[in-house]
RNA sequence: GCUCGGGUGGUGGAACUGGUAGACACGCAGGACUUAAAAUCCUGUGCCCGUCAAAGGCGUGCGGGUUCGAUUCCCGCCCCGAGUACCA
């Protein structure tokens, strides 16, 4: 039979769902392999063909490590909580869970028919009830837990309790809210529970607090830092404004240190690890306090003066060797302080600037980075180490959210603040001997101090100890590390995702009972926000926690359920564990994980945070989830055009005519009854720019090609008269394009109402012009997986998919090389047959050159495997195939493992021409990956490249045996070499054995 | 601005630690088979110069360097993509 792919993929489709052939086995013995797919968000376009790219490229590996003798665990699953099944149902009034339903089913229908070796049986949703009882159930586990620094952990909430009961607060080196409470034992005793739980709460891992947010209103929703891009929502483009709102939290800043420290141990990508260094942004420095001179509490704000907040500034700087270079401070225009800093001459200067500052929006502040901007408060505070007077200013350059929300300004160091005391006219202060100031600040950390006090002549290393020891000696400042991550925001005001667990007596929030999980998500009339703004959980009637107290009215946000999912995979049905400790013991951590970059500062960290939390209140193992990452490249999408001919209608008698406006109702009735004319991408730009062409082709249309229809309304075709108007270009659907060849009859299909559209190119095919764009239906470039497998089949596209280029780069996505991997599959199919479709395999002793053949495929397809090459093996597979035809070689010997080393790839024609070579069905996917021999590639000969002066020459045959010596006489004293040497005698020459000879002359 | 990727034929890409640049495939051109089409097969295909051929020259973004030899290493620059941004 000729190759049938459709028959044999369905069959074995089957076959493998039918005998559960890629359940992994629960016998240990076997090594573990953990291969893991970022588990997709089910939308409602379905698949496109730039999906399946990460899970081809995981399932060929899962597919290896089991021919390695791996057992291997390769699950899937869905993220269906999220906002467009939501947005879907705020249009419709379908429950999204009867939208997710749907698209789920088309998701596993798509996935079903590529192939994938998945056990299904473990398939997890994250909006499904069994599932996010446990993500609430682990939200439980934070809010009963607390950061201990001093173990560098997280421990149970008791255990501090108890430490309250005995000892008070002392001792306690926690990661908590800024402002706790100092008590004795006693006093905590003596405090009531609802005073206990809100301090409690300060402690918590995940607790309420009133944060600034990103709200969105047209989404009527929260959004995390990493979901806003520019002030818009990174879904939709609506705009998003700061607001203050009382947010759960979770405490991720507890394991910030931890977090980056991790890095260094798992096996991910360098630019992305990068990416979540800088967003944890770990700096180094230390926290100095400036004594306010002559602080005198200008506001009339009684409870100010008799309990005043401070009499010092405190800033944070990573630079404390040039303290003496300081010549001014400058607060952030939100610092708590400048009201009292400013004095009644400044008062209208200072609120004008404020006003100012508060109006500027995110986006404009940021445009607006390099004008100079501030004003002075009037006061002075008293640098600690040379006791100097130095002027506070305020600027929106300062940040409130970071560090202290003050600087102190050394502006012969740091550019911003050298524009800053330009533009004031402040002092600038030269502090290391070789800085050069004259025109910007010099940050150099090398020389000697000058003009600093006790560290003059110190190097940077030295002055740092030094002035820190003489601060800290002082009480006036100390080595400080500082994080720019901030904790996470935990709550969004929408309906589709995981109800939180929590129940609120007299303003408090309180943990439901653990039995009462799942929270189920209640059912609403509709999935918008309240009258009053209140999230759409608000709608739910009698929706009470024991029919009395209100729960807790927004829901997780959507990276809740993929923060610990792939934990679930190891034991799916448990339902009185998120997963059994015998399961998370074997399985431990995941080996593999393939998805894109997007996630960076999202997902993956966010599981890392939570794996360390289950680590440390001892429910996993590993401390990193993912020991290997890889990130598949984005395909894009490559648009086709067509080019339409942009012409007027004129009267057949006008000679001339150059005013076309004048005469555009004449033609306007008349032109769109005529066909449009479309011209091939050839002469696009002939006929923008050669005048000579066009007036043929006008000719052409006037005389030939339009002639009756245009005598039917007595006018002619005047093509436009500037050049760039002259045509259109217009999105054409990819899919009835081959090869850049427009297919004029599905094209018609494709728009009848064009059925009698022109088209005019030099060779009779009409050419498209292209352009790389992102996939979107608007711009007919989704190619669909299923049209694929329908024409070429599922082991073609997954081949296809490899065959594009590198994994981890972006390409775009086109069709155009299809046929080639088509064609080596059918020439494969055919070297187990005759000509007429008979299989035929010899059971003859292969010869040393097929051998050869075999072993060296064995190696490569090995070799990259192992570093995630995949496209070039596809190549080595067509050499193979290519060299194996050639010798018309059908013996079972060399083919049986053939078909294991290409199964990965290739699964359902492996698995067909495994059953025909007489192997047991479904034993496939488990037999062993063929040994290398590296005796088979041994050569006696080597076709040296003889290069003179670096330039290759020629090629000689020389026997391997031959040394160095007895190569370079062979060289020299070879007849086609005499030419080249003219008589001279070489003045050096370089032989590598095996690789190259090389002659200077 | 900073950080990280990347620039190789008409196209996608290959060349693993410095050793024959362009594997493999697409496309294109020519040919065979066929009534025809599809399928299949064969030949050629980096550019320039050359009637075929031979021979030669130029070629991995640009300019320099190290080396017997550089797509690969070093220095300087240009361009494209991603991330990030007044983080003190």
């Amino acid at each position: 039979m000729d190759y049938q792919f459709a028959a044999i993929e369905k069959k074995w489709q089957r076959f493998w769902a039918d005998h559960q052939t890629f359940k992994p086995e629960d016998s240990t013995a076997k090594p573990k392999y953990y291969v893991l797919d970022m588990f997709p968000y089910p939308s409602g376009a379905g698949l496109h063909v730039g999906h399946p790219l990460g899970y081809i490229a995981s399932d060929i590996f899962a597919r290896y490590k089991r021919l390695k003798g791996f057992n291997v665990l390769h699950p899937m699953g869905y993220d269906s909580f999220g906002l467009p099944a939501e947005q879907y149902a705020i249009q419709t009034g379908q429950h999204p869970a009867i939208t997710t339903e749907a698209n789920i089913a088309t998701y596993r229908r798509q996935l079903d028919q590529i192939g994938f070796s998945f056990d299904w049986g473990r398939e997890v949703r994250t909006s499904s009830p069994d599932f996010y009882k446990w993500t609430q159930w682990i939200f439980m586990q934070l809010f009963n837990s607390w950061y201990n620094k001093d173990a560098d952990k997280a421990e149970a909430i008791d255990k501090l309790v108890k430490h309250f009961e005995q000892h008070g607060s002392a001792g306690i080196n926690a990661v908590c809210d800024e402002e706790v409470l100092t008590f004795t034992a006693d006093e905590w005793k003596a405090l009531d529970d609802r005073a206990k739980q809100t301090e409690l709460l300060k402690y918590r891992l995940t607790y309420l607090r009133e944060s600034t947010v990103n709200w969105c209103a047209a989404l009527g929703t929260v959004l995390a830092n990493d979901e806003v891009k520019d002030g818009f929502s990174e879904r939709g483009g609506f705009p998003v404004e700061q607001k203050k709102m009382m947010q759960w939290s979770m405490r991720i800043t507890a394991y910030a240190e931890r977090l980056l420290q991790g890095l260094d141990t798992i096996d991910w990508p360098e630019p992305l690890k990068e990416m979540q260094r800088n967003w944890i942004g770990k700096s180094v420095g230390a926290l100095v306090k400036f004594r306010i001179s002559d602080f005198q509490f200008r506001n009339s704000d009684k409870s100010e003066i008799e309990n005043p907040k401070s009499e010092i500034i405190e800033v944070f700087t990573t630079r404390v060797d040039t303290i003496f270079g300081t010549t001014f401070l400058v607060l952030a225009p939100e610092h708590e302080l400048v009201t009292s800093l400013t004095t009644p001459e400044q008062k209208a200067n200072i609120k004008a600037y404020i006003a100012q500052a508060k109006k500027k929006s995110e986006l404009e502040r940021m445009a607006d980075a390099k004008t100079v901007s501030g004003a002075f408060t009037g006061s002075y505070a008293i640098n600690p180490v040379n006791g100097e007077k130095i002027q506070i200013w305020i600027a929106d350059y300062v940040l409130a959210g970071y560090g202290t929300g003050a600087v102190m300004a050394v502006p012969s160091g740091d550019q911003r603040d050298y524009l800053f005391a330009k533009h004031y006219n402040l002092p600038i202060i030269p502090i290391i001997d070789i800085q050069k100031i004259e025109t910007e600040a010099d940050p150099t950390k090398e020389g000697r101090y000058i003009n600093s006090g006790f560290i003059n002549g110190l190097t940077y290393k030295e002055a740092t100890v030094a002035v820190i020891a003489k601060l800290e000696e002082m009480g006036t400042g100390k080595a400080k590390v500082n994080f720019r991550m901030r904790d996470a925001i935990f709550g969004r005001q929408r309906y589709w995702g995981e109800p939180v667990p929590v129940y609120f007596k007299e303003g408090l929030p309180y943990l439901i009972d653990e039995k009462d999980l799942p929270l189920v998500l209640p059912e609403v009339d509709k999935y918008l926000p309240t009258e009053s703004g209140e999230p759409p959980l608000a709608r739910a009637s009698n929706w009470r926690y024991k029919g009395t107290e209100a729960y807790e009215h927004s829901t997780m946000p959507g990276w809740a359920g993929s923060s610990w999912y792939w934990y679930r995979y190891m034991d799916a049905h448990n339902d009185s564990e998120f997963a059994s400790k015998k399961a998370i013991e074997y399985w431990k951590d995941v080996d593999l994980y393939i998805g894109g970059s997007e996630h960076a500062t999202g997902h993956l960290l966010y599981s890392r945070f939570w794996n360390k939390f289950l680590k440390d209140i001892g429910l996993v193992i590993a401390e990193e989830p993912f020991k290997k990452l890889i990130n598949q490249g984005h395909i894009q999408g490559r648009s086709n055009f067509v080019y339409r001919l942009n012409y007027t209608l004129i009267p057949k008698n006008a000679d001339k005519f150059e005013k076309i406006e004048d005469e555009v109702n004449w033609h306007d009735d008349v032109i769109f009854k005529l066909p449009l004319i479309f011209i091939s991408f050839e002469v696009v730009e002939r006929i923008k720019y050669n005048s000579q062409y066009r007036t043929d082709t006008e000719n052409f249309i006037n005389n030939e090609y339009l002639k009756d229809e245009l005598n039917k309304y007595e006018g002619k075709v005047l093509l436009t008269l500037k050049p760039e108007n002259i045509v259109s270009k217009i999105h054409v659907d990819v899919n009835i394009v081959e090869n850049d060849v427009l297919d004029f009859t599905a094209f018609t299909k494709w728009r009848p109402e064009l059925h009698n559209a022109g088209f005019i190119s030099d060779g009779g095919k009409y050419i498209c012009g292209w352009e790389i764009e992102k996939m979107s239906k608007s711009k007919f470039n989704v190619v669909n997986p299923d049209d694929l497998i329908v024409r070429y089949g599922a082991d073609t596209l997954r081949m296809y998919e490899m065959f594009l280029g590198p994994l981890e780069q972006s390409k775009p996505w086109n069709t155009n090389g299809i046929e080639g991997v088509f064609k080596f599959l059918r020439k494969f199919w055919r070297l187990f047959h005759d000509d007429a479709w008979n299989f035929i395999v010899s059971g003859e002793e292969p010869t040393k050159v097929e051998l050869k053949s075999l072993h060296k495929i064995i190696h490569k397809v090995e070799e990259d495997v192992e570093r995630f090459s995949f496209n070039t093996s596809v190549s080595s597979f067509m050499i193979a195939v290519n060299e194996l035809t050639d010798l018309k070689c059908n013996k079972r010997a060399v083919l049986q493992n053939l078909v294991i080393i290409l199964s990965p790839y290739a699964p359902h024609i492996c698995e067909e021409l495994w059953v025909l070579l007489g192997n047991e069905p479904g034993t496939l996917s488990l037999a062993p990956y063929p040994k290398f021999n590296p005796a088979y590639l041994v050569e006696d000969e080597f076709a040296y490249p003889i290069s003179i002066n670096g330039k290759t020459k020629i090629n000689l045959n020389i026997p391997l045996s031959f040394d160095l010596k007895e190569t370079e006489n062979f060289v020299l004293a070879h007849a086609d070499m005499q030419r080249y040497l003219d008589g001279k005698s070489p003045k050096k020459v370089i032989v590598v054995k095996g690789r190259i000879v090389n002659i200077v002359l």
